[in-house]
Parts: C-alpha cells; structure tokens; sequence
DNA sequence: TATGAATGAGCGTTCATTCAT
DNA sequence: TATGAATGAACGCTCATTCAT
C-alpha cells in the first residue's frame, strides 16, 4: 500500500511508516505535535474528504491542515489518491478486525450475530468519516484499488453471512430471504448511516446498534410468516 | 429551481422548459433527435454524473454528450450545479408520486407498505444512475440545495414512517424499534442497491423488491420477540 | 496535427487554424496586433524554445510572450507538445516546398544539386530558430510525432539523395560513397549551422551557401581519386 | 570546474576526484562494484542524459541508477549543472588527448588529416552518448562553463584546422573554401551520427569513418574545381 | 562520508463561466 | 437562440537543493 509508483524514483513515495524512528517522542513536545506526519496527513485527510468530498478537497487543504508541505506530503505518499487509499485500509483493518474477534467468540450463533450487527453499527458511528469516505468515494480510486477493497469488502461481508447462513443450518434463522441478500441489505442501512446520524439526536450509538441488531434478528425470526 | 443564482440580469438561464415551444418537434427528424435540448442535457448529464461522479464530468463532456454547446446548456441552465439539481429534483418527483399513489390506495396497511417497499425496491433499480447521483452527490449541492432536497427527502420518509406508525397503532407492527428509525434502516438498504446491484445477477428487481419488502415487515412483526 | 488528444473534448484544442474569420483584419490595428492567436503562439514559441530550449521554456513565459492568457493557448493547442510538433510541421513543410521546387526544375543535376545544396543552407540561416529547435528538441515530442517527423524527414532526405544518384548514373557524380551516407553527411554540416552561424559572422549566408554547395560538388566529382 | 557555486562553506561539493583514496578498491567485491562512487555516478548521469535528456533526468534517477543515495551525490558533486558540466570535461579530454596524438604523428598531411577524419567519427561511434550529449545539452551548462566549452572546443577545431592550413600551404589541399569553414562542415557531420547511426546498419563505424574521410579528402582535393 | 526528510517555488493543465457576436 | 474564443484561478504534482543527524 501507499507504494510510489512512480518511474525509477526508488526512496521517495513509498509506504508510509506511520510510525518512523524519528526524533518526534522527544519530551519537548504535546502529544498532538509529536505526531508523525504520515499521521497527521492522513487524519487531516479523513476529515476533510468526510467534510468536503476527495474531489472538493484540494491537497493545499491538507497540507495545510496537517500543518506541513506539499513535498512533504508527496515524500510519504505517491499521489492524493494514495492517500485516500490509505484511509481505506485503516478502515477495512479496523472492521475486519472487531468482526473477527466477535466471530471467534464463544455462544450461540443469534448473539454471536446480534453482538456483530450492533458492534458493527457503534463503531460505524464512532467513525463516521471513516464511513461518509468509504460509501461516497470508493469510485475516486484507481480500478485496481477498488478491485482489492472490494475483495476486501467481500472477505468481511462473507464471514458476517457466514454467521447467518450458521443460524440458517442450526434452524434458529429463517431462510426465507438468501443469506447474502440479507448482508447487503443489512450493511446498506449501517452504510447509511453516516448521512442521517447526529451526535445530537434522541438515541445513543449504542441503543442504534441495538435497534438495528434487533431489526435484523427480528428479520431473522423464524417463526410462521407475516400474514 | 434551476433559477441562476448568479448577480446580474434574470433573461438567461432560468429554469430550464423541458418541453419547451422549440421547433424539436417538427416532422424532420425521429423521435430521439426531436428531443428538447434541456431533456437531452440532463440524460446526457444524468449518465454521466452516475458514472465518473459529478466533480469528474466536465461541462464539455455534458454537452459533447448531448450534441449541443457550452453556449446553449448556459442558456437553459444557470450553472453546473443547477443541472445536478434539476437531475436531484426530477428524482424525487418521481419517487414522491410512486409512494403518494401506493399510499392513497385501498387495503391493509401491511398491504400498502409492503407494495411501497417493494415498488422504491423496483423503481430504484430501473433508475439506478439516479439512485448513484443521489446517495453519492448530496454535498455537491449548494447547501441551500441541499436544504431543499432534504426536506423534499424528509416529506417522502414521513409519508412512509405514517404507513408504519399507522400499523404500529392498529398493532399489525410491532413497536420495538421507533418508526422513523425503521425508515432510515430500510432506505439505507434502498440506497445501497446502486452498490451492488447488477444487471446480470441471481435474482430479478422483482424478486430484490418482494425480499426487502419481506425482510421490512418481518422485522415488524408483532409476534414475541426473539428470545 | 494538432488535434486534441483529450477525453471527450470535441470542441477545444483541435487543430490551429492560423488564419481564422476572426475580427482581426479591422483596420484599426498595426500588422503585428492583427496577426492571430495562434500565430502569435507559435512565434513566441519558436523564438523561446530556440533561445532556451524547450524544457526550459515556460507555458506562462510564452503566453506571456505572446500576450494571451494560458487558457487561449489551451483552446488552440492541446499542450506544449503540440506547441512544439506544429512548430516542426512548419518547418518540415517549408523545405520540403523548397527542394521540391528545385528538384523539379530544369538543368543539368549538378546544377540542381548545387542549388538545393546551397538553398538549404541559405534557408536554415534565414530560419535559424527553426533549424536550432529542429536539431535539438526532436527527442521532447511524443514517440508518435517523433516517427512521423522522421517518416517526413526521410522523405526530404530521400529526394535529396535521389538528385545524387541521378548524378552518378549519368556518371558526373563519383559513386565511392553510397549516396545515403553523402546525404547525412551533408545535413549534418546544415543542421550544425545553428551551432556556430552569426549574423555578424565575415561570410554572408549566401557566400557560405555557395561553399557549401561547392564542398558536396566537389566531394561528388567524379576524378581520379585522391592519391 | 565542477567547483561548488553556492554561497556558503567551501567545504562539501569540490571537484570530484574520480579516483579517490576511497575503501572501494579492498578485495571484497568484483571490478563493477570497486568503481568509484563519482565514476558510478558519472557514467549513470551519461547514460541517462543521453536517453532522455538533461532536464528530464532527476536528481533522483541518476543516484538511483548508480546506487547510491541524494547526500552522496551532493558531496560529490555541487550541483546537477555541475555532473553536466564533468561529463563534457570527459569527452572534450578524451577526445583532444586522441587528436593531439594523431596530429604529431609522423607523416604526410593528407594521411594525418585522413587518419584524424575517420578516427573522429570512430570515437564519436564509440562514445555515442557522450556525442548525443554533446550537441543537444551545451545549452543546459551555466554561462560561464559555456563559454569555457567552447574555448576547448576551438582549441580542438583549430587543431584539427591547422592540418587542413598546412596541406593547402603545401598546396596539396585546395584553398577554394577558408579552412575554418570546411573544420565547421566536416564536425557537423560528425555531430549529426549520433542522429542516424544505428549499431544495426549495414556499415561498420570503420567503414564509416573511411568514408567521411574520404569525402573531407576530396572535397580538398586540389584538381581543377567542378565544371 | 553519508542519510533522507523536508522545503518551496514552479510546472503543465483543467475548467466553469463570460460575452461579443 | 446559439456560438466558441477567451479568461483566470486553481489544481495535482515535481524536483533541485538543504540540513540536522
């Protein structure tokens, strides 16, 4: 990732140690300015592809909100769309990871499934840059990058189906509806999210995810159809 | 809407007349070619913006689509921007009238909302362009646009959360789950379609429309809840 | 030549019609103010990337130099490529005017050999610009006008050439070096005229023409060679 | 030359010495890797300026290709003007060191004007991208290494000018055409191999030079001029 | 000797928009 | 109604060079 793909140029734009061995731990300094600046890069640039769209975000904005240069910033990435690539992989990192774990976990297969539908929908909103970049800007990637998120996307979709097609064997869950029509139809709404969540608005994260878990698994039920 | 915005005098680019009185209907050519200017400006535009996103698509590439000029599109349309809001209105007029006439109609409350589900669904996917411009260039939008829209949004979501709030009070659904988050859930999924979708997949619009539609009001269901 | 290689454009950057209808013939300017956009472009052009080749000549320096913006230069050329490989069509076109001319008039061919020998000398003097960028800037078109210059070029050389074996099959030109090797011979001291010619130099073009011509012819003469 | 021209200390940046009292020569690596570090870079900057030229090769590509990093270069050389500014050093040594030798040889002049004519177009062959350079970059050096190229290189012209002024005073060359006008004919034709010549060609560089000097002989030949 | 992170000025190019015709 | 030449500001990116280590 983040690798130069430019010409013969061997040392400049490469993979961007987020944390190097720089002189940036020395005491003299707040946490925030001790910072690498891969990091502060790719925070400033989260936030203002969330705020304003890759397209709409010069990267002067950047650099200047991550208190840097121009060539500083094409030292430690090869383009802006390396950027933006690079925030992808935080985020399908950070998921794939939450998800893994819940997946592992001991007990029946409906909390296992309930934990991941609501654990999904917290964290969403606890990134919600994170998750207006990834629905909104996969398209302002190289085909190649959407090629990889998508297989990406599909490993994380495929083992959260995994857990309902095993609800579906066990007979806890309905299989009224295939298993994968239900996953995109799930992560649709958590997708969605990010366009109508307010941190001001009457429901914590936490009972979101609940509601939605709740949603899901009702979906799920398995007794005698609606009428 | 579509009014220009700009300073000076108001002789040009108000909104754009789809049908206007131009000489495009006269015996001289097909069907297609008789198509007013500002029609084949917002196809052209509305492909286009669905493929490489509206910051990506330059005004030449709209109107060397359309056949026409820089010169005639500013006549009919203030500005960039205006054409992305005229494609945002003719979206929701469209949907608004779909969902007013399924509410309007005789039956059950579980009936009419499980044809409204089903038939965004349909409708969704015979417009999947629109449904890619929608979810994805909200925040190309002027704010005041975007305003306009939401509230234009917000009036479709409550006719739909009225269906649910109206079976919720006959006890025909279930009341865990609030109505206007059960609305957001479910147009999350909705939106996503544009994701996904493909034209050659499994399953049929139909099939995607009556699945959603089932998943929706199982979710609803009264029954006891899930143990 | 000239034609826009971009994307869907179909109406900026196509071929430079240097003598457009445009209202530049009004009498109410001198001659040099009349001439057009992209004549005044060319010009600029030439005498820069003459002066300091074409890598270090500016976009800005020669729409500077031209007195237009940087947005007329790109409504007329596609890039400062193109910039360049009209610059070539120019001179290309020019002499080989000239030597056809030459070669298809009457007279002995030593005669007409001399002539053409002596009329590009005096020629690529009179346009040294043209002669320095030639000679220098070949390598910084792209590959495909690189192979067309030299298909030109070769065609030049080969009318050329063809004045040669005429001479040495009617027997008044020596056939000890094959008539290829002559010609690059010869337009290798032509082209090297940039590199040392000064207008305050003590020959005149026309007297450095005529040593020139006399160089070849004596080279070519058929006599007992050198002991 | 290659003298650092920048402000500061005089310390860093001073001529290259291409054979320094460095550890490369200990036994531990083959002849390739023993090669100096200026020499590696040398020869990588020759190559690469000759296949693409001097301004669009980087600083970057040129430590990349000898292997070594950007600090390293810059102790060694001041500037990339100055790498420029040493491989014409090269060249113009090698070649007035060859010349010198054949002009004090033994011999008639004609033989020695013979042998300088095709030894010139053989080392010129076999050097091709120093000619490349040659004749493309003199532009690129600073004005004032301009000017002393160009003295070196009158040094050589006027070397090789005196043997032709010795053969017309001895009056086995003709006096037709001043000497210093054939000396610019005869190097433009030099110059110009490197345009044409092709290691696949149907002439070997001996031929070659045979040839040119051949025709340089006759062009000089004192017989009765052209009809 | 040598590193490589960082600078900062400049590059070629794009493009929505204007306006005289 | 419609044209298309022209504008001008901004864009992503490059690169020779410096300097603390």
């Amino acid at each position: 990732m983040a690798v130069g793909t430019r010409g013969g140029s061997g040392s400049t734009a490469r993979s961007a140690p987020l944390s190097p061995a720089t002189p940036a731990d020395r005491a003299d300094g707040p946490a925030a300015d001790a910072e690498t600046v891969p990091r502060r890069l790719l925070s400033a640039a989260t936030r203002l592809f969330a705020e304003k769209g890759f397209d709409r975000t010069s990267v002067q904005e950047i650099v200047d909100a991550a208190g840097v240069t121009k060539g500083a910033m094409y030292h430690y990435f090869a383009s802006k769309d390396d950027l933006l690539a690079e925030v992808y992989e935080r985020i399908l990192r950070m998921q794939m990871t939450r998800l893994e774990e819940i997946a592992a976990s001991e007990g029946p297969v409906a909390d296992r499934l309930g934990r991941a539908a609501a654990d999904v929908v917290v964290s969403t909103i606890a990134n919600l840059d994170d998750a207006t970049i990834f629905f909104r800007s996969m398209h302002q990637l190289s085909a190649a990058k959407q090629r990889e998120v998508r297989a990406d996307r599909r490993r994380y979709h495929e083992l959260f189906r995994s857990l309902i097609t095993e609800g579906q064997r066990e007979g806890v869950f309905a299989a009224r509806v295939p298993a994968d029509l239900v996953v995109d139809f799930y992560f649709g709404s958590v997708h969605h999210l990010s366009t109508w969540y307010r941190a001001d608005g009457a429901l914590t994260p936490d009972e979101i995810g609940a509601h939605y878990a709740r949603l899901l698994l009702d979906a799920l039920r398995p007794a005698p159809a609606h009428p």
